[in-house]
RNA sequence: CGGGGUAUAGUGUAACGGUAGCACGAGUCCUUUGGGAGGAUUUAGUCUCGGUUCAAAUCCGAGUACCCCGACCA
């Protein structure tokens, strides 16, 4: 893409109300606009990095069998009364035509629940896994930290939905492991632990995904050894022991909740009277789980991981261009061609068209955060070069390039 | 929801109770191109409501918004 058609221009200072990095680089960066607290506008370049959380997300769902469905985020009232969640402070409602009661989806049980019964009959059509990603609304007492806490985000959640608990728990661990690809890809795998937090109704444990982050708000006790965590939230009740090899020897850590797995057992199928008929046509209670991973989260936890005080530092598979391309001097005829070329090649390439100096274009690059600079100048060419210089190092490269 | 802070142009920042200014940005034209270039020209602002005053960006009151701390957080 030519950066002169680019709909946004960089900002060369963060607005002062802005205190965490992320919202302050990707504002700059021009990422994404705030409309109002915890509420944000991607524009191209971040709608680029979402959809390319996007995709990694979705490949590793897919890989275990997940299917995408797309779930209403306007829900009729009652399906929460069913479950008794119909008074939860974080809610938003509303009043439709009639004064029909309404709530914006914060999650997806008391929806995916009951249609998941419309379809699931027999234990033939037993195990099945329905994921979406999709806009969430909270209404958060205090919206927090750019992308890290937002009223309205994006959030990928999976439903299984199991003949029984063994079945579920091996989707569980099934799912444990996708998520750690998905970390992975996203260069997060070395910060992020597996942690032990309250199960809440349904059982002793659920388990997070804490990213190692100063800007976090969670802290978590780490065993180094066996590289697990326990939410501070339970410590206490673990008696400040890790869980698997019961020493003390905890490390402190603030961290972001990137990821949450919950065995929900039969909290929801109850309600909703989700059941099937088993081999013996005795009739059975469905087992669920749920997964979530903050799409949105995630991105503002890579910036938080991944910056210097220059600008953001995209992991490659994050990056909304694999090249930025930038032309300094008389350049451009060659520009345009090596523009084309690479093109073909199957890079994505930012080419900084743009009629700035030399300095605006190098800043503007380093903010934006693509992985490869390459720049293309009359220096260069005399050598038959251009320059190649990785957004995560100092070293300068010089390719051979005949025009 | 409790506590603290802030509010002037798109962004940043000035102005004793007395003409709202500067820089960057943006628009047009020309010259420029190795770390936010130069010239010419244009553009745009005191959060809202009320009060005090001859006079309010400035003082007072209320409201609103945003940020931070805490509480909350399936």
């Amino acid at each position: 893409m030519k950066q002169s058609q680019l709909f946004i221009k960089t900002l060369k200072e963060a607005p002062k109300d802005e205190q965490s990095i992320n919202a302050k680089l990707l504002i700059r960066g021009g990422f994404v606009d705030k409309l109002t607290a915890g509420v944000y506008s991607y524009l191209p370049l971040g709608v680029r990095v979402i959809r390319n959380v996007e995709r990694i997300v979705r490949e590793e769902m897919n890989q275990i069998g997940g299917q995408e469905v797309v779930l209403p985020a306007l829900h009729p009232e009652e399906n929460w009364r069913m479950t008794k969640r119909d008074k939860e402070e974080i809610m938003f409602k509303l009043k439709g035509a009639n004064k029909k009661e309404y709530v914006l989806g914060w999650t997806h049980e008391e929806v995916v629940t009951p249609l998941a019964g419309k379809f699931i009959k027999s234990y033939k059509d037993l195990p099945v896994y329905l994921y979406q990603i999709q806009t969430k609304f909270r209404n958060e007492l205090r919206a927090k930290s750019g992308l890290l806490r937002g009223r309205e985000f994006s959030m990928k959640d999976l439903y299984s939905f199991h003949a029984d608990e063994k079945d579920l728990n091996l989707f569980y661990e099934k799912v444990k492991k996708a998520y750690f690809k998905i970390f992975k890809r996203c260069g997060l795998k070395d910060k992020t632990f597996l942690t032990l937090a309250d199960g809440g109704a349904f059982s002793k444990y659920s388990h997070e995904f804490q990213t190692l982050s100063e800007s976090g708000e969670d802290e978590i006790y780490l065993c180094d050894k066996c590289k697990i965590a326990i939410n501070k939230e339970i410590i206490k009740q673990e008696k400040n022991r890790c869980p698997i090899c019961r020493k003390k020897k905890l490390v402190i850590e603030k961290s972001i909740e990137t990821g949450n797995i919950f065995s929900l057992k039969t909290r929801f199928s109850e309600p909703f009277n989700l059941s099937f008929k088993d081999e013996k046509e005795q009739e059975k209670i469905v087992f669920m789980g749920c997964y979530g991973i903050g799409i949105s989260r995630l991105m503002g936890t890579i910036i938080e991981a991944y910056h210097d005080e220059r600008g953001i530092i995209w992991p490659q598979e994050i990056a909304p261009f694999d090249i930025h391309l930038i032309p300094i001097g008389r350049v451009k005829k060659e520009a345009e061609k090596l523009y084309h070329d690479l093109q073909k090649e199957g890079n994505q390439v930012l080419y900084d068209d743009r009629d700035k100096s030399a300095g605006e274009k190098l800043t503007d690059a380093d903010l934006i955060g693509i992985p490869l600079r390459m720049v293309i100048s009359e220096k260069s060419l005399q050598k038959r070069c251009i320059e190649t210089k990785k957004r995560d190092e100092k070293k300068v490269k010089f390719k051979k390039y005949n025009r």
